[in-house]
DNA sequence: AACTATTTATAAGA
DNA sequence: TTCTTATAAATAGTT
């Protein structure tokens, strides 16, 4: 079948949904070009339907690529709850 | 001139610079994209060179429309600083 | 802000 | 998951 424009709603199927999820890395070369390009600072951070994570930021180190050990570590900051608790399931869930 | 691939590497020209950034929209719209067609949840924090925040949340509002008032409010949490200060800035700049 | 040639991302299939 | 390829989408340079 030829390729056809994908539909904006939530793949149904699970299995569709992951391969679609995988391909789809285009999200964080953007991140990574506009940074660079536009000397922008960059946060970005997924969470896949399976819980896992995926993240980057410029100029700091992968949160995905720490370790529970590495979490386990001094400082802390006070930030406000709208929109960013996503961020406070980012350290729960690692 | 015909289009060629852009160096990528950080654009000298200031105004240059400003204007790719504006062009790049490219970035928010993927995450939109990959949050509703792979049920992911994702948060996007950008500030321009300029300082200007930019930012999405799968629901969730964002940050970007917030009033100082709104953001002298109670709900706050603890996090890692490792990456999420970017947060922190957020809310100092607003 | 609009246009458009070109590059880039990616849906479908394997 | 990874590769290929046809096609859709994003965008660099220009106006």
């Amino acid at each position: 079948m030829k390729r056809r424009r994908i539909e904006m709603k939530k793949i149904d199927n699970r299995a569709a949904r992951q391969v679609t999820f995988c391909k789809r890395r285009g999200l964080f070369k953007k991140a990574m070009e506009l940074s660079t390009l536009c000397d922008a600072e960059i946060a970005l951070i997924v969470f896949s339907s399976t819980g896992k994570l995926f993240d980057y930021a410029s100029s700091r180190p992968q949160l995905s690529t720490f370790t529970p050990e590495m979490l386990i570590s001094p400082s802390y900051f006070l930030i406000h709850s709208s929109e960013l608790d996503i961020c406070v399931s980012a350290l729960h869930k690692i």
